[in-house]
Formats: C-alpha cells, structure tokens, sequence
DNA sequence: ACCATGGTAATTTTT
DNA sequence: TTACCATGGT
C-alpha cells in the first residue's frame, strides 16, 4: 500500500541500537512498529523468535501481532516474534521459572486481580477492626500499590511516608498482612507480576541471560507510559545486567545484531497516576549513549482543524517539549460545538447526529469519549432509544460477572486449592450449608495455624473439631475441589473441565432451580463461558492460559474495529481513530476531573487526556457540554471546561439552541454581551439562556462563572503560554465538586463562604467549603475536614472562621 | 443459614 | 441514582 516518509523509513530500516522515536498523534506510529518488526524479518534475516514487542494492553498487542501476521507472506513465519502485554511476558517469566526465586511462590500461582485484592484488604480490616472512614478498603490498595511500585516495605511505608500519622499506621498495617496473605495463598496481584519478574531478572543469572541471549530485538510501544518497574524489566533484558548503574552499552559490538526500540509521545502520557513517567522517556538518551533519535511529526489522521484545536490545547501545557505537528489532510469542517441544557439533553443531541451521519454514510465509525465510565449511560439510553447499535468498551467486563468469577474461582482451586480468595468465593455459592458461624471459626482457626483457608479445613475436617453438621458440609466441599483438581491434573480437555466446573459444584443445578430472569442470563453467561472454552481449547491453550487470560483480559479488550458506533472512556481510546468523534461533558469537574484540581501535574495530565480525545477525530469532532447534571442523584449546575477556552473560537462552530457559552464569547455585541457586561455590574441579569423551569444553580451565565470565564480567557490568551496557573488564582470561586451557589440573582454578592475558602472551626481545624447551598447566612455549607469527613453547617449557627 | 430491608458509599482514568 | 454491605428477622 503505502510507502513511508523519510523519517518513518529510517524508523523501520535502523536495525542496531538503541532507537528513540518520537511519534506525534497520527503520525504512523503503529505503521512503523509492524513494519520495522516485518523488516527485521525479511531483509535483515532476524529470526523471528528472537523479537520482543511489549505494549500495554492487549488490544495494542493484538493489533499489531494481526498486522505483522497479514504483512509477512503466509508459512513465512516459523516461529512468531513475542508480542505481548508487560503484564503476560511476566506470566510467562514467573511460571517458567518463579520458583528459582525461593520465596515460597510455586508455578501454579494464582493472579488477583483488583477485586479479589478488595476482598483480602476488606477481610484483613475486618480481622483488625479497622472500620473508620479515614480508610477504605480502595485507598489502602492504591497506597499500597504505590509503596510496592516503589520498593518501599510495610515496615517502612509508615516512615516513608511525609507525615507518618494514624491513617498511614493503618495502611502499613494493612500492607504488611496483605503480603502475608497473598503469599501464603501462593497469589501475586497486577503489580507483583512486574516485581516479582524483575527481582527473578535481577537474582537470578540464568534466567536473565536466557532472555537476554533470546530477545536480540526489543521493541516497547506507548514508551510514555512506562513505569519504573517496567522501564527496569526491559533494561534487564536488553542490555543483560542487573547492575544498578548504567549498564556498559558503549562497546563495539554489544550494539551487534542487538537493538532496542522505544515509541511514544510524551503529550499522550496519561497514566501518571498509576505510576508512569515521562522522565524515562526523557532520560532515555541518557541512559543509552548513542541513542539514534527519529521524530515523526507529520499526521495522516486529522483534518488541518482538528489538529490546530490539538495544538492550541497541549501548548496550554509548562511541562513539555513544544513540538510541530502537521497535517496535509486539508482544512476541513470547523469542530462542532453543542452546549446543551442537561445531560439528557447532551446525549439526545450525540445521537441525533450519529444517526444523521450513519444516515447518510452507514460505514461510518463514531466514537463518544467521555472522562469516566459512568457518564456511559445516558448515551446508551438515547442510542438504543433510536435503536442505534453501539459497542461499549468498560464497564463491567464478561470476565467481572459474578457467576463467571465463580466459575473460574473453582478452576483457579483445581489448580491451587491455597487461593483464598477464590475458596472464600466459591465455598458456599451454591449454597450448601457453611455460614456464616462455620467460617468465623475456620478463620480463627486458620489464623492460629497460619496456614491456609484450604489447609485449615483439610485439618478441621479430619479433627471432626466443628460439629458433625459442618463437618458433612466442609468434607462435601472438599471433594468436589479434590475431583477437580484431579481432573486438571489428567488429560482432561480445557472445555470439560469448564463444564465440570460449572456442573459437578452444583452450581448450574443451583441457577437451573432459582428461575429467575436473572438466573436465565447467568446461565447464558456460563454457556458463553463454555464456549471461550472451546475456543481456547481450538488454539491449543491450557487451563492455565485459560485462567490467566481472564485475570489479565480488560475492558478495553471488547472494543470491536468494525462496529459503528463505540462509547469509551478517553483513555480507552488511546490509539485508536475514528472518522467522528464526540468528546462529551467537557465541564469543570468532570473534564478536568475534580480529583486533579489541587495539583498542577494532575491537571497538565488532564489536558493530555483532552489532547488524547482530540487527537482521535479524522474528521468530524464534536464537543459537547451539559449546564447542568445529575450526579449521585443530585442534579447539580455544571459549568463549561476551561479546555474549551484553549480552542480558538474560529475553529468551532455552535450548534446549540439558542444561545451558548460559545455565541456570548464568540460575539462580544451582541445583545448577550450587554446582558452579560450588565451582570458584571451588578444588574439585573435577564437570562440568556433558554426560559427553563425555575432551576436556580449557578449557569454559565450567572455572574460570577461569566466574569470567571472571561478573566480566564483574557489572562491566557495575553502573554499567552503561562497556562492555568497564571494570574490570581481563581478555583476559589470556582466549585470544587461541580457543586456550586445559587444564582446571583438570589445571593448577596460573596458575604459568605465561597466554595473553595479555607475555614477553620473549633474542634475540627481547617477545612475546605465543598458546597455552599443557599445565601448569605442561610447558606448549608458541606465543609471538608481532614480525619473527620464531611461535616454541614448551616453558616450563620456555625463557629467557622475564614482564613 | 438464608433472605429481606435499610443505610450508606460511590465515580476518575487500567494491567 | 444505584449498588453493595450489614443487620435483623424467620
């Protein structure tokens, strides 16, 4: 088909050393990827198994082993170059060879995935006592996974950490049995594949030379992306040293039929917050001497808007490398802009105009992109409502259906009984007589023992210690674990022992019996469980593979390349392309997320996300945002995104009702303007907006969100380049949680607390407003103070000071 | 031991 | 608003 740029071209034919190329949005980044792997295999004579190329998900690594499958000649390949996820070439890594480790993990291992780390956590705080509302289950996790990413211990995680207090005592508490359990159920989670695998690299000689004499050729796709664990992973195996200094790489020949080859582009890096960092890749010249560096900044993908509305966005950003990124596409159609009254009212639009584009080109692929996965369902509603098929990626996945874990829970015990979390799943579903009482005394039990839940029942069992009732129960279960393991352990086909799981525990009986409708669908989500199974049976994989597939599937893994129309998250859609793009409820709070306004790195992040977004239109790019939307049940005033003032005006094009955000910037006299100039003096406002019922919160409209809006934009658009950190700062009157006041029209101008203002009060010390509802000295305040919650006032009866 | 009810927490983003 | 958990009744 296509021929290469000269850069690209260079990209493909560089075959020795270590190779940093710098590929812009669009700019053929994955093109380069299969053809240089195809290249090494048929002009330079590279065996194909001594290729590596890793990428983040399996989607990424599927696509490109599909397209260096289809570019090589049928037959050609003997053997497959290894494209694979960091996270199963770790599998493969530790079930070959974990027990050289010596740290009591067998091969037969069990992967834990976010949820079953949930339930050790929840059952360890449970066994503690620990129930306060400092520590969930869910950030005790994500402070531990953040101590494991860093080499920091349990013992010295309460240390580490800035202030050592009484919540972090919890978390290091917690952390420290959580390795305990984890190991004795012969378990490792997400980040222990990546730990664990480096340590082995580290340790043990052998293994790394293995791998190091093997993967001649290693490519690492979305390098912006990788974390520090992974960065070493990598190291360990392309240059062959475990020392902790730079590695010699300089001499003649270590650079001889040997290459590694790093593809990323540091604006898309949107994972920081799970670890990743861009100084790797910012480093990486430094590591390697002699680094050959390639960037590709020509785009194929967007039309000349789309990508100048990218640009303009991105330059917004202080931590970065400006770059030119150019487009021969053409100019194309202005970026359409819709602000619509309610989050209802925003999804009825996006499906009004995906019908209007399948209507007239029914090939056509769209895509909606939001920020998290529950703005999904309004979108959903309003696409089946006009019975528009749609593709959703996230959300819960098949693998996360309960009557799917359960199924797989009593395969994972078939071949490791020691699995805690999948016994504690799966012992009494189906019901069969052990409660509650039975388990509380297995756990003392077991506790006292210190072996495993498995063990403590082979032992309660043969000591008749509970009563003869529970010890029928217990023994029952016993066996139906034992014949399944005993099946695995014989000749048995991947798809029997599926169905034996499902059948032999009496649990398709169970769901047979209740007759339910829910009951119907579990059962017909265990048929497609089967039939996985003798899928994966066809490609010749095992129970293991089986097993380890699910823990490591995701939920970008269902995004489907033909469907019409496909909603994700943004980050979900990393790397993909569509000829339509929506990017919906782009509003402070939701797009930049709330959770990232205290920290200027969070929000830079945030812009690349919405570069990311923007970055996927070929075409056609919508923005949309709602004035209002109802969160946990609440409807709340939303305001527009101040990513929306990084777009020039010149580039959007308004296709709301009546009046917009977008008409009363874009045009300064016009009557909205007047309106508007008087509401910044104080007069009267008479709404611009569609006459709507009597909702009162805060519109873009009201006086303080215009002022805002327009400080912000004159103070960036200035000097220009300083981004949003520039000028007073102004998230004091801007809402915190998309929350917000009421209406000018109704509220002395700023008496009382703003959402934002730091307070301090008596008992529980400083705080900040989260929402203020109502005025002046009637106003409820919801008022955040660290260790203690949420706490409401009403603001005149309330001891609050401002400071 | 199982089921129903009510209270409360939850929504960033992912392997 | 929904979903999950904990509690209490049967």
């Amino acid at each position: 088909m296509d021929k290469l740029n000269a850069e690209q071209r260079e990209a493909v034919e560089t075959i020795n050393g270590p190779l940093l190329i710098l590929a812009g949005a669009g700019s053929g980044k994955t093109r380069v990827i299969t053809y240089r792997i195809a290249y090494l295999i048929e002009r330079a004579g590279v065996p194909p198994w001594q290729i590596l190329a890793m990428t983040f998900t399996n989607k990424a690594a599927g696509e490109m082993k599909a397209r260096v499958e289809a570019m090589l000649p049928p037959g050609r390949l003997t053997s497959a170059p290894l494209i694979s996820t960091f996270h199963s070439l770790c599998v493969r890594i530790l079930r070959r060879d974990i027990e050289r480790l010596q740290a009591g993990y067998t091969r037969n291992f069990t992967i834990y995935d976010t949820d079953d780390q949930a339930r050790v956590v929840r059952g360890i705080m449970k066994d503690f006592g620990i129930d306060d509302k400092t520590v969930t289950a869910r950030s005790a996790l994500s402070a531990i996974s953040w101590a494991k990413n860093r080499s920091i211990s349990p013992a010295s995680y309460a240390n580490q950490a800035e202030f050592a207090n009484d919540r972090t005592e919890k978390i290091a508490q917690i952390y420290k049995v959580y390795e305990a359990r984890l190991q004795q159920s012969n378990a490792l989670d997400f980040d222990d594949l990546l730990i664990k695998a480096v340590v082995l690299l580290r340790q043990v000689e052998a293994v790394r030379s293995y791998y190091h004499e093997r993967y001649r050729h290693v490519l690492i796709d979305e390098f912006q992306d990788t974390n520090g664990i992974q960065y070493e992973l990598a190291r360990l195996i392309a240059v062959g040293s475990a020392k902790v200094e730079r590695a010699n790489t300089e001499g003649e020949s270590f650079w001889q039929n040997r290459s590694l080859c790093v593809v990323g582009d540091l604006d898309q890096s949107i994972y920081a917050f799970r670890g990743s960092d861009y100084n790797i890749i910012l480093n990486f010249q430094h590591d390697f001497t002699g680094t050959k560096i390639i960037k590709l900044e020509q785009n194929y993908r967007s039309t000349q808007t789309i990508l100048e509305a990218a640009n303009k966005v991105i330059a917004k950003n202080t931590q970065r490398f400006p770059k030119n990124l150019f487009t021969e596409v053409g100019q194309g159609e202005k970026i359409r802009y819709y602000q619509s009254y309610d989050g209802e009212g925003e999804a009825s639009f996006v499906a009004e105009k995906i019908q209007e584009h399948l209507r007239r080109d029914p090939k056509i692929r769209c895509a909606v992109l939001y920020r998290t996965n529950s703005q999904s369902r309004l979108f959903e509603e309003s696409l089946r409502r006009r019975s528009i098929a749609y593709n959703i990626v996230g959300g819960f996945s098949f693998y996360e259906r309960a009557e799917v874990k359960d199924t797989i829970a009593y395969l994972k015990l078939a071949l490791n009984p020691n699995d805690d979390v999948a016994l504690g799943r799966s012992i009494n579903t189906p019901p069969r007589g052990i409660g509650k009482t039975t388990l509380d005394t297995l756990a003392r039990h077991q506790k006292d023992l210190d072996i495993s839940l498995w063990e403590t029942l082979g032992v309660a069992v043969e000591n008749r210690s509970l009563g003869p009732r529970a010890t029928t129960a217990l023994d029952s279960f016993r066996q139906i674990i034992l014949a399944l393991g005993e099946k695995a352990a014989g000749n048995e086909p991947l798809a029997e022992l599926v169905k034996a799981a499902t059948l032999d525990t009496g649990y398709v009986k169970w769901l047979q019996e209740d007759k339910t409708e829910e009951s119907e669908t579990r059962l017909f989500n265990i048929e497609e469980l089967v039939t996985a199974a003798v899928e994966a049976e066809e490609h010749g994989e095992t129970l293991r593979d089986f097993i380890d597939h699910a823990a490591l599937a995701s939920d970008t893994d269902q995004y489907k390349e033909d469907a019409r129309v496909t909603l994700m998250t943004v980050h979900a859609a990393k790397g993909l392309e569509f000829p339509v793009v929506f990017i919906v409820g782009v509003e402070e709070g939701l797009f930049p997320h709330s959770r990232t306004f205290q920290s200027e790195e969070e929000l830079e992040e945030e812009r690349r996300l919405c570069y990311v977004a923007i970055t996927r239109a070929q075409h056609y790019l919508y923005i949309t945002h709602a004035m209002k939307r109802r969160t946990w049940g609440e409807e709340l005033p939303a305001e527009p995104s101040r990513f929306l003032n990084e777009i020039p005006l010149e580039l959007l094009q308004d296709m709301s009702f009546g009046p917009s955000w977008l008409g009363f910037a874009a045009r300064p006299e016009t009557q909205h303007n007047r309106q508007a100039a008087s509401a910044l003096r104080g007069d009267q406002l008479s709404s611009p907006v569609k006459k709507t019922t009597n909702y009162s919160g805060k519109t873009y409209n009201s006086a303080d969100s215009v002022r805002d809006f327009f400080k912000r934009r004159t103070d960036e658009s200035g000097a220009g380049g300083q981004g949003p950190g520039a000028g007073p700062k102004d998230s004091g009157s801007r809402s915190l949680s998309g929350k917000a006041k009421t209406d000018s029209r109704h509220t002395a101008p700023d008496t009382g607390f703003r959402v934002g203002a730091r307070v301090k009060h008596a008992k529980y010390g400083t705080g900040v407003v989260l929402r203020s509802e109502g005025a002046g000295d009637d106003a409820k305040l919801t008022v955040s103070f660290p260790g203690y919650g949420l706490k409401k006032f009403v603001a005149k009866f309330a001891a609050l000071e401002k400071i």
